[in-house]
DNA sequence: TACTTAATTGCAAATGAGTTGCAGTTGCAT
DNA sequence: ATGCAACTGCAACTCATTTGCAATTAAGTA
């Protein structure tokens, strides 16, 4: 309760983009992503999809060109867990979220806050911190 | 040469590790890594060792194994560049290190310090940070 | 509402990084 | 020098992701 109360907008509501042609396989693939907790491989989007739509033949493809769709109007963050050799893609939703990385289960564990202000992950979640990696990105000297 | 006295050990002799078994593969493998400016895919390794040893007939899966063995001693850490599909590997000489990316040219640039403490790269760059990604990892509460 | 066209999709084949089984080779400890 | 476990080359394989292409469909326009 007092955690949630943090959040003025836990559910800001979402919307299809209004700016992209909307199908209905999007459309599935924007509710899943919107209502997943945290990053999901294109994998895991294809396989919940079958869970909601009966016999609907969809092809994994499309989830990746969707996805790649979506990131490129930046509705989605695309990114490389440590160790796992596929992509994760998260909704997004104004936030900017950063997380640790169980070494063993893969568990994902969102932090408080940036890590630019200071590394705070919730002193109930006791994880430990054995390394990190971050990585800035942006323009350099000859690019910009 | 004032930034760069800054590090007391710039060349701090690096040799093939000792509690290692030392094949002439590894040894250019090992000489490739410790000699490169920054992170290197098993593939650059691999086209490396074609400049350097004539003829000789490398396996890119001696590369990986290779690879591998020296990250499970903790001689190489492993990572994944944004918006790269492949691994880069780099022979750790003792201090831990970030890098801004380039979304353009994909340069690496080293930061100065960690950012835990305070991101920041050298002014001399002209460095336009756009974004950033970090993980930490570890161990969560059921699997420490 | 019917028409038009570019965008999207399904399918199957291709790609590319990384892995693996296996038989032959080689460090290195005894 | 010798013996064996570790390492290597090779070729086949895995698996996430991409791509070509013909058929389908969203969405603006007449």
């Amino acid at each position: 309760m007092s955690i949630m109360s943090e959040n003025k907008h836990t559910h800001a509501a979402v919307h299809f983009p209004s700016d992209m042609k909307k199908t209905k396989q999007r459309e599935e693939i924007f509710r899943i992503l919107s209502e997943a907790a945290e990053p999901i491989s294109a994998v895991d989007i294809y396989n919940r999809l079958f869970t909601t739509m009966e016999g609907a033949n969809f092809a994994i493809s499309t989830v990746y060109r969707a996805l790649t769709a979506f990131e490129e109007k930046g509705y989605v963050t695309k990114s490389t867990l440590l160790g796992e050799d596929m992509s994760y893609y998260e909704w997004n939703q104004g936030q900017h979220k950063h997380y640790a990385v169980c070494l063993k289960c893969h568990k994902l564990i969102p932090l408080k806050s940036c890590p630019f202000e200071h590394a705070k992950i919730d002193p109930q979640e006791d994880f430990t911190i054995t390394g990190h990696k971050l990585e800035l990105y942006g323009y350099c000297k000859e690019c910009h």
